[in-house]
DNA sequence: GGCTCCCGCCAACAG
DNA sequence: CTGTTGGCGGGAGCC
């Protein structure tokens, strides 16, 4: 108790060393990931469990688990409490978000013209959720609209409706009309899973985002962050000291889950950059016991866009872009860079046009 | 200096 | 009402 050892030689539990990268959502998420996969078939997840085991508040677990949510990896049963899918959820949850979005793109609507503003303009409509309220048709949920869920949603659809291979959280947020902030948060997860990548545009650096799961060929994904040897995993869990001992749950802690093994792993702070996606293997992930881990039902034949010789264009297109994007900083006033953002919506405007009407002779 | 994005206030919502 | 969820943006860390 009094035995207070107090040498500088305590480096990691020297408050100066703070970082708030080791409190990043996406090292969060891999951590409760990893929670989530542990336990066998039936696991049903507390969230106050969970925020304990992570050593993290309540507010952070429901970033996490909306955003798990938005891709099927987690589904809600209960109050505080989740069930676990599995990854090979995800395939399924992600095909159905294409052909919603997709469906959407065909029944373009009045206004909405491009794919992002369908995608924006989709979840205005009704939500024709059976009959439970007998004319219950007050405003509809302005909160929900804007849930992370539905977002995360829209920023899947966004990679699977859309011919650009590239996406920035700029673009993305001015797409699904939303705050770059919330898309940042998003990214983040997703990233974790290893759904996404973050690559820098080789002109101007600007990061931007790719769809990195299931690619043509390879049918198995990626989460490695789920499992596997990498030791790349920073130091969590209970170690967090420093964690603002606000608001948690008292130590009667009731471990539902046997005992906490998300214990430390004591590892250098940088190096997780460095092995990014790379090599994907066939496995390593379905050491669990379980039929988990499937990823069958997704090949590269969908887009009914039959963009032949059209994804070339795109890809060229996506030059253009970037070249925008470089001389974006030029734009001095606020005028400019009206036009210019006028400039943007017009490009994405018409390739989707393009896109569309591809689609539609494609119908007939 | 701009890009990232953690933190936690506090308002909807559920019980 | 209390407790749970979770939008939201201030502002600080990081490049």
């Amino acid at each position: 108790m009094s035995s207070s050892l107090h040498t500088e030689d305590s480096q990691w539990k020297n408050p100066s060393i703070y970082s708030r990268k080791d409190k990043s959502l996406g090292l969060l998420c891999s951590n409760f990931l990893k929670l989530c996969d542990r336990e066998g078939v039936d696991s049903t997840i507390g969230l106050d469990n969970a925020a304990d085991q992570l050593g993290v508040e309540r507010r952070r677990i429901y970033d996490i688990v909306n955003i798990l949510e938005s891709v099927g990896v987690l589904s809600r049963k209960a109050k505080n409490q989740y069930r676990w899918n599995g990854y090979s959820a995800i395939s399924k949850a992600v095909d159905l978000l294409k052909k919603e979005g997709l469906k959407d793109l065909s029944t373009v609507s009045s206004t909405c013209r491009n794919v992002s503003n369908v995608i924006a303009c989709n979840n205005s409509d009704v939500k024709e959720k059976g009959e439970g309220k007998t004319a219950g048709s007050h405003k509809i949920d302005n909160r929900k609209e804007k849930s992370l869920m539905i977002l995360a949603q829209n920023f899947v659809k966004l990679f699977h409706c859309s011919d650009v291979d590239l996406i920035s959280l700029d673009k993305a947020a001015s797409a699904l009309l939303a705050k770059t902030r919330r898309l940042y948060d998003i990214a983040n997860v997703f990233v974790s899973m290893n759904l996404i990548e973050k690559i820098r545009s080789p002109d101007n650096g600007k990061p931007v985002f790719r769809w990195i799961a299931w690619k043509e060929n390879l049918r198995t994904g990626s989460l490695v962050s789920a499992k596997s040897d990498d030791s790349t995993r920073r130091t969590f869990g209970a170690e967090i000291t420093n964690t603002t001992p606000k608001r948690y749950r008292d130590d009667s802690s009731s471990d539902v889950m046997s005992n906490g093994q998300v214990k430390r792993l004591k590892v250098s702070k940088d190096d997780e950059l460095k092995d990014k996606k790379q090599e994907i293997s066939t496995e390593q992930l379905n050491e669990r016991g379980t039929k988990d881990f499937v990823f069958g039902p997704f090949g590269p034949s969908s887009l009914p866009r039959s963009g032949i010789s059209g994804k070339e264009n795109l890809k060229q297109i996506q030059n253009w872009e970037d070249l925008a994007s470089k001389y974006h900083p030029q734009y001095q006033n606020k005028a400019a860079n009206e036009l210019f953002a006028h400039y943007v919506e017009a490009w994405e405007s018409w390739q989707v046009e393009a896109a569309n009407e591809l689609h539609k002779q494609h119908e007939h």
